[in-house]
DNA sequence: CAGTGGTCTAGACCACGCT
DNA sequence: GCGTGGTCTAGACCACTGT
């Protein structure tokens, strides 16, 4: 039952009875709701209430429907963990002084991963022209990317370079992804070892474009990168941009590493 | 008008149509959306039909809502930078190698900044034990903030310290809050001065309460930072864990450095 | 087939914000 | 007072999932 005194609306209450038992763990990831017809009875509510309910927990990311099915609670633990050593491991590994490649993106083994890619030329708009030094219509290479793990999309991309720099090189032959050792050793090959990389961090919801791309469920933000690579020794140079990295966040957890010396 | 025949649901042909000029730019921040009632003469629908797909937007984070007022295109311009190099910063003020701290954790200037605090003696739960290298149930400091930025909450947090490390010092005492160049320095005072801070960053979508405290509106996650500073040459000693460092994700943009040198 | 969630209608009363 | 969004009801039909 709800109270009708209290001035907490009965949809809310609802979900607070129903949010208490999944934050506290004693309906662990994957237990099944009651039923909403179950639902409007143990509350003695309407459909219409029950449902706003239901849509407040989805929306807050804690559980997920499926018609036909039920109602059931997300797991949200985050499993991939995406580090920015990988940088520094490819620059190494571009350097020859490791064997291997950091593995993709996610630090996952190669035969789990895929990258479905498109490249064309395009003119540099405002943010992209900020980012390279160049001016507004310069050509540049805009490369596209969708990167799966074990089948799943775990990553879409959009990243540029002056034309300048790739044209008539193997870096701009798609054919040649995925390119062992990344961006960073793309880079290295046209005698431009990055020197810094800066990336800044955001979070927002999904379009309804990524939300399908990335097949992720109601309530699940993106967490969305940008980078910028830069060369030589006042790692000043910028020689790649990338505008928008969108990760699913139901999935990833980036790592940073600052070291403090001086 | 919407389509009938379309296999897409009308809420979503309604929230589609609102969608584009919003994405387009022709709806700037601050535009009002036709009234509820406007919506449902000119699309033919019922209200609980408009009202699918207003939830919709705002479940992006596309539009807020106020009770007697109506709907407006919501600001998504995230405008504070938190950079990683305040550590460095904090390190270099905290040897006495630049007059000013950085200017808190949202680099702004101190005067706009206000921080509220609690202490208190806790034992230390599993992930408080595995981050700091300590056994569960050791005693640690258990220090809790909310730091506002020009009135409004900008960050919640949660950090732990050994107690063994700062027992009878001027750090366990709340009334040196806010310490100018923050933990950085802390720890720097007493002896340990910090070589390595790796973080971690998620989002998700915020509970009630965090809502509550950092007023966000619907359809906006939280940022939220891990925080593991370490000291000692090899950069392995852990002093100090921050478990939950809770960020409105509207209002702040994450920047790390990460530089590459061999 | 029965049970589940997905969509939709018509209508009602309330609380808030402005004039 | 009037227009706004917030809450709620009773009832209907549809689409999907399982037996």
């Amino acid at each position: 039952m709800t109270d009708p005194l209290s001035d907490r609306p009965a949809y809310r209450q609802v979900a607070d009875r129903l949010r208490a038992p999944i934050e506290s763990g004693e309906w662990p990831a994957g237990h099944k709701l009651p039923s909403e017809s179950e639902l409007m009875e143990q509350f003695s509510v309407s459909r219409v209430t029950v449902r706003l309910a239901v849509g407040a927990l989805r929306a807050e990311g804690l559980i997920l429907t499926r018609q036909g099915r039920g109602s059931f609670v997300r797991d949200r633990a985050a499993n991939r963990r995406v580090s920015s050593t990988r940088y520094q491991h490819d620059a190494r590994y571009a350097a020859g002084r490791v064997a291997e490649p950091a593995t993709g993106f996610g630090n996952s083994p190669e035969d789990r991963n895929r990258l479905e890619c498109s490249f064309r030329e395009q003119r540099a708009n405002q943010q992209v022209a900020d980012f390279l030094g160049l001016q507004v219509g310069e050509p540049v290479l805009e490369r596209h990317y969708v990167h799966y793990v074990d089948e799943r999309p775990e990553r879409i991309s959009t990243s540029y370079l002056p034309m300048e720099l790739v044209k008539d090189t193997p870096v701009a032959d798609p054919a040649n992804e995925p390119w062992p050792g990344g961006t960073v050793a793309q880079l290295a090959s046209l005698g431009q070892p990055v020197t810094r990389v800066i990336e800044s961090v955001r979070a927002r919801m999904p379009t309804p474009d990524e939300s399908t791309t990335l097949r992720l469920s109601a309530g699940v933000p993106v967490l969305v990168v940008t980078r910028r690579m830069l060369t030589g020794a006042d790692r000043d140079h910028p020689v790649e941009a990338a505008v928008d990295i969108v990760l699913p966040a139901d999935r990833v957890v980036l790592d940073y590493v600052v070291d403090l010396a001086d």
